[in-house]
Order: C-alpha cells, then structure tokens, then sequence
DNA sequence: ACGGAGACCTGTAACGTTACAGACGCTATG
DNA sequence: CATAGCGTCTGTAACGTTACAGGTCTCCGT
C-alpha cells in the first residue's frame, strides 16, 4: 500500500503537526491565510473571496487532504449532517427499500444515515434511544408510527430534534411532517378482487404487535366486508403474537404459519386469507403447502406491499405494491426540507393492485 | 403544537437559559458544584467523588433531562460512540442479519451505528465515503472485503481510524482484524452433498460483481470437482452481470435467474446448479419453474447462507448455514476491543450443511 | 487631498466537554 | 504545633469550527 503518509513531505517548512488529521488552522497556515478565510470558502460563502485565494485555499485542502471535523461544527451549531432512521424489522424486504430510499436521498444531500432498529425486546427504551440519538443527528424519521412511536416522535420534538413519520392515510394534524400510505385504496382494492372472484369467506391475518398501517388495514378490510354484506366472524381475524423472538429468524413468517394454522382447524375454513402485508402472506402459503392444500386451487392468498420476492415465489403472490423506495425518499427530503425551516408539503402514496398467482377464483367445493 | 417548553418551570430559582438543551454547567449550578465533579460522575470516576454529592449531580441531572453532547465529547477527544458498518445490498436477508446482530451489540455497548450500504450506481466514491464517515464514527466494518474494501479499509487506518473485515476464511496477515467465514468448509460440504447424490454435471452461477466469498466458494468449487475427477466445463460457470440496477428490485434474484435461463439453454444441461448464495439460488428456481422444470426432479439447486426464506420456499433450499448474526457481534466485540486497544483474537465460523428440499439424487433421464 | 464605498481579509469569542494541575480541609503523626 | 497525606473538590486550557465585528486596502467622485 505505497501511499504517502500524512507528515512525509515535513520537509523545512514547519509543515502540519505530523501524525495528527489536519486542522482548518494547518490549512490556513499553509495557504497564507487566516482560519476565517479557509472556513469561508468551506462553507460555501467565497463571495467574500478572491478567486486567487480561493484557488490556494483549495490547493491547501487539497494537499493535506483535510476533512473538516463534523464535531466541532456541530458543537459549533451547525448541524450533524446525519439523520437518525427508527425502522422496524428490517427482515422484512419492504423497510429494506424504504431504508435504501432514505438513504439514497440523504447521500444526495451528504447526509449520513444512524439506523435503528426497534426490534428488539425490552432493549429499545426511550432512555436508550435518548442515547443513542440525541446530539448526534439533525432529525429522525421514523416509521411505522404505532403509539410507542408517536410517544417518541412527541419526546424528540420536544427536545427540539424535528421528527417526520409514516403514517397511514393523509398525515395527521398533530403537527409532525409525514409521509402517508393510502392502505385505504390499496385494500379496498384487494378485497374486490377476492370478491369479484367469488370468494365470500375470507380470513384476515395479522401480527399482534401490530403497525399503524397493519391496523389501517385491517380496520378498511373490515368496513368492505360490511359494504358488500359479507358476515366476517371473530375466528376468521386472527392476530399472532409470537412471544419468543428469534433473533435470527424471521418472526412475520413464522405468524402467518401460526395463523395458517389456527384457519384451517377451522371447521368452515375461508376459501381466501388476506394478509397484513407479504411477509405474512408467505408464511401462509408455506403452511399451506405443509397441510397439503393448493394455492390458488383451495385457498387464495393476498398480501400487502409486493416486496421483490412476490413476483418469484411459488405461487407468485398478488399483493398491493407500495412503493417503499420513494416513500423512504421523499420521508428524507421532507426532513431536510423542515430542518431548513420550511413547512413540506404533505404526500401521500397510494398502493397498486398487483394480480398474481395466488389469487384466483374460489374453488367450488369448498363450504360456505 | 401545544407542547411544553423546557423553561416551563423557570420559577423563582434561576433556572436554566430557557429552551436550550441543559449542559454540564447547568447541571453543575443546579447541583452546586462545578462542572468538573459534574464531568466525573458523567466519565464514571466516581472514585473521586463523595457519595453525597454523586447524589446531588445525579438528581440534578434526572431533574434537567441532561444528556452529554456527543459532538463536544467527540471534540474533546473522547470516541464519538458511533461505528460504521458498511454493507453490500441490504436486499440479501443474510446482509440484515448481520447488521441485526452487529447492531444489538454495538447497542450493548451503548454505540450506534452508522449504516452505508454500498449498493449504488458510482455513487460510492471514496470522497463521498470520507465525507459520511470521517470524523463521525469511532470505527469502521467493512463486509464483503472485496479490492475496493481493501482499499477503503486501508485508507480509513491511515486517517486513525481502526477497522474491521470479514474475511474468507482464516483473517489474512495484513494487520486488519477480521472475523472469518470458513466457505471452504461450506462448500466442500455442498459438492460432496450432490456427489453423493450422484450428479455430475454441476454447474455454478455467480453474480459478475463478486464478492470475496463468491469468489472463494468458486474456488473451492472448482477445487472438489477437480478432486472428484469431474469435468467443469466453462460454459458451467457463470457469472452474471446486471447491469442495470433496478434500485427497487433484487438484482440477485435477477442474476439468478438469467444464469438459469443461460443453462438451460446449453445443449447439454447440468443435472445441479449451485448459487453463491442463497438469494441467486431463488431465482434460479424461479426460472426453472416458468421453463417447466421440476425441482428437485429435473435439478437439484443449492443455495448458500440459509436465510430466513429458505426453510419456507419452494422448494425448501438445501444451502449451507452461515450464523450471520453471530458474525455481526463479533465484527463489533473485535471492533470494539479494538478501540480499546486490546489486540482481538481472530475468529472463524463454519457454515454447516442444511439438506431441504431442492436438492434430490439425480434424475436418471438426464444427460450425461 | 479627502471622504466614502466596496471588496477582501482577519482576530477572536463562543459552542460543551474533559484532563490536568492544583487547592482546600481534614486527620494522623512526629 | 508544624507537616504530611489523603479524600474531595475546582479553575481553566484545550479540542476544531463558525459568526461577528471590524480592519485594510483600492478606487472613484468631488
């Protein structure tokens, strides 16, 4: 690795400080000028400065390859340049998108990204997050929005660290910048097609510790079912808490086998489960397939948010596509947009209908 | 917004400059003692501090809300309580098992961690990287530790910044610690697994833009077969080049899948496909289903890693284990030990064989 | 020759923390 | 009664940056 190091050329002239990074102030006595002429042009403001100095400034910057120190700007008042990400469950391949959306954007914009993940036990304490965020990132997004989540978002605003969230439908009017997901229209959408294929018996699986949009869900698929005057009995909404948590297994899967399960020792099965979203869904199928039934043939099968996978599993599954990677986007720009002092205009995205092979029309034996 | 500020309760005693974040001297005055005892209890030397006024500083502190600035600590000389962890596609589950893992254990420590994930276009220049990383974390994972991580890793420790990798098998000379995947093993395990079951036309398909475990499974690959005595062919190795990134999509999938499409094309078809890893191996079982072919029955596939998904596809993937999560708290343990200036001991996980579903004895039809 | 307006540049006080070098009371010892 | 030793505590100089409040020129109009 034959690069030069750092105090090589400390030749005659009292070069910098050997051994140590770079200061503003090495650059500056290198250039022949003083720390404010050097922070001047670092901070973009060379109105103030003559082309000549600026090119030996940056030649300066340049030789002794300084990196200005983000500590002492943000101690300065600057801010951090990093925004703080609260996701949950990044098994799931949607937040992934979302996380590679936001981070995207934030590179754009030479932001790093500090990822938090929230699941976890009993870890994620406000305490902890207060350490782990505070003072170290300009402002955090944060997803999901469940209780806990709005509790956060509340905590973070007050110590005065701008907080924008996911929420379902058009952003509340609670005063926190977000991103909405119409899981209104994406599940209107995937009811009337398991209706249109005749299905009247349908299931609706759920992780018991549920999102904000998993509740959105759940709660539209109920008004639909009512709207066409189909019964939907207790036993076919089934919420899986699964208590014990692998840490390296992928515990929605894992519901939606549990809950697959708990159906079809139903007496009157459904001939269709809508799922709160993909991940479910393939747990679903998978126990399906365990107890021998065929998908679409007995049993069709929906998820919520087409993750890449759906478009290769076996069946292919029809789902509602939100589209992660701009909503992870657009959440960034909107915090950046409220960090520079301006009141971002909502946006919200609304899920497509995408028809696959696990849905199709209801089986002719099945009871009802 | 009808939130409470934080001079709310600026009573009669003097109380903090109203709505700023309390500091040390804030603190220090509320307790009434100075700002140095005050920075003792804070640093955990507390040898030098009476319980009673331990007593005072911490009540002062719980009263105010006081958290340490992170920037002035970091100024100060202290670690920023940060790392960076940078990936290669946080589409692949395996990538997120280990940053769960890393990051549970940089939260046991109570650092955060700073997410880069390298998949983008030519984004990822090193300057950009300086300017992410520099300065805002303690210390840097690089996974993958292909000729470009090399490089990074290297610059990083010229800038002072210790780093750690994940290497192929036992951690190279080279003085970067690195914990290690022992792929030799896994994939000796796999070729015989299939030798075993009597294949011997054994293809291996490869995303273009390889990894250093891709490439050691290869190697290793080519090695057994050698040692079996069997002929690999070149056109039984492929290596597939998405070139157009699809950021929304999972180009491993991809890759899989056109490799499969590449083989099934040859006159003479392998009787078993080997992936380098798991998230190819899905998608060339996707495309084997939409040419008709029956798997295992006409093709035995192997993954390589056993993400959460293989034991729920399907067909369930055979694949070898890689305690992924386990690898990630060791990547920040030595990361971390490191810091502290202890010399880390080097360790090694094996991946171990995981015999499911895709993969049967040979189908007597085939050509040979 | 003088004043004023720019254009360009500079010295320095913060920002919030920690490490260092003492200072201040005690008590025990000669 | 001086002194040393010890347990606590404190004042303050950094750390690297930016914002502010000027300073010094040069040029131009009178």
């Amino acid at each position: 690795m034959g690069e030069r190091s750092f105090g090589a050329r400390a030749g005659p002239m009292s070069g910098p400080r050997s051994g140590r990074r770079p200061t503003i102030r090495d650059v500056a006595a290198l250039a022949g000028v003083s720390v404010a002429s050097v922070s001047n042009v670092l901070g973009g403001r060379d109105d103030q400065t003559s082309p000549a100095t600026r090119q030996r400034i940056d030649a300066a910057i340049a030789e002794l390859g300084f990196v200005p120190s983000p500590s002492a700007r943000q101690l300065r008042g600057q801010g951090a340049r990093s925004l703080g990400l609260i996701v949950h469950s990044l098994l799931n391949p949607s937040t992934v998108l979302f996380v590679r959306g936001a981070e995207h954007a934030a590179l754009a914009h030479g932001h790093s990204l500090l990822l938090t993940d929230l699941d976890r036990e009993a870890a994620a304490t406000p305490a902890h997050l207060d350490a782990l965020l505070v003072g170290k990132v300009d402002g955090v997004i944060v997803t999901s929005y469940t209780a806990p989540d709005v509790e956060l978002a509340a905590r973070l605003r007050q110590r005065g660290t701008p907080a924008v969230a996911i929420t379902s439908g058009a952003p509340s009017a609670d005063g926190v910048p977000a991103v909405g997901i119409d899981n209104e229209t994406g599940m209107r959408a995937i009811v009337e097609h398991l209706i249109g294929l005749g299905h009247r018996r349908i299931a609706f699986v759920v992780h018991s510790r549920a999102s904000l949009h998993s509740d959105a869900r759940l709660a539209v698929f109920r008004r639909e079912m009512r709207r066409h005057r189909l019964v939907l009995p207790d036993e076919l909404v089934v919420a899986v808490d699964v208590a014990e948590i692998a840490l390296t297994h992928d515990y929605d899967i894992q519901a939606g086998r549990t809950a697959a399960a708990t159906l079809f020792a139903l007496p009157e099965r459904p001939t269709a489960i809508v799922a709160a979203y993909d991940m479910i869904a393939f747990g679903v199928i998978a126990q399906a397939r365990v107890l021998g039934w065929e998908i679409p043939g007995d049993l069709a099968v929906t998820g919520f948010d087409d993750v890449p996978f759906a478009s290769v599993s076996y069946p292919t599954l029809t789902t509602a596509r939100v589209p992660m990677y701009q909503i992870g986007r657009a959440a960034v720009e909107m915090l950046l947009a409220s960090l520079a002092g301006e009141v971002p205009l909502p946006s919200v995205f609304a899920p497509e209908l995408v028809i696959r092979g696990s849905s199709a029309a209801r089986a002719s034996s099945a009871g009802g």
